[in-house]
DNA sequence: CAGTAGTATTCGCATATTCGAATCTTCGTG
DNA sequence: CACGAAGATTCGAATATGCGAATACTACTG
């Protein structure tokens, strides 16, 4: 478990979702599906910018949209994700303070490298 | 719910989440406290940067550390988060695609700004 | 005290992200 | 068909992020 590769795929996800309008957007979705004009009007972002910011989501496969005439209505499209996302950022994490006896403990005789290997390069 | 500015904090913390060496860090130091030469030679990343991505976890308080001598045993500083954050990235979430009709349904009479009203402002 | 191992910090460059302005397309309506 | 509204796309500039190289700092050891 030491290969950083396999990270990068959770790692684009997250940062995706990681701005605030993405956010903001994705929660004004997850009450209801909306077209561009409700969003730009709801959270005061330019049509240019909620266009881009969907454009992204929707790479990532998190909303999608149907067209209505001249509108697309956007929604999310993995209900699940966002749910767990939300309860993510929402929640309270409290600090778990260790005292250094615990954490050398629990670090175990690993020192430092004294005894290192040369690894397999 | 539209104002952005309550988003950036949840934002900050997932951007900074969303780095492939955090996140392997993050799991490497969820099974037992590390030290930074003990990180660097199981993530293969040099030791700078293993040192700047846990100041950027430090700061965010995610993770803290002992020093024990010379070392510095870095350990989760919030254990709760980061199996959330774990399980999060590690399940898989199926797209729930909607019908037109399922999506105009729950839409609303919202066609479009037509009949808007002028909100709170 | 000199030397060294472990770690942090600073600096500079390369790359990525964000956003506004402008433009383009498409659909509906008269 | 002309026009306007909805939305997407492109482009460029400002800003942020990531990382390596170099260096500084500190605690042991002899």
């Amino acid at each position: 478990m030491s290969d950083i590769r396999q990270w990068r795929e959770a790692a684009d996800l997250l940062r995706l979702l990681g701005h605030p309008v993405r956010l903001a957007l994705l929660e004004g979705l997850s009450k209801a599906p909306k077209c561009v004009t409700d969003i730009q009007d709801l959270l005061a972002v330019r049509q240019a910018n909620v266009s881009q910011h969907l454009a992204v989501l929707r790479q990532a496969k998190i909303v999608d949209y149907h067209e209505d005439g001249n509108l697309r209505c956007y929604y999310i499209l993995r209900p699940g994700l966002v749910r767990d996302l939300m309860r993510l950022v929402g929640r309270e994490y409290p600090c778990k303070a260790r005292t250094p006896a615990q954490v050398r403990r629990a670090a175990g005789a690993r020192r430092s490298r004294s005894s290192a290997q040369p690894a397999t390069a």
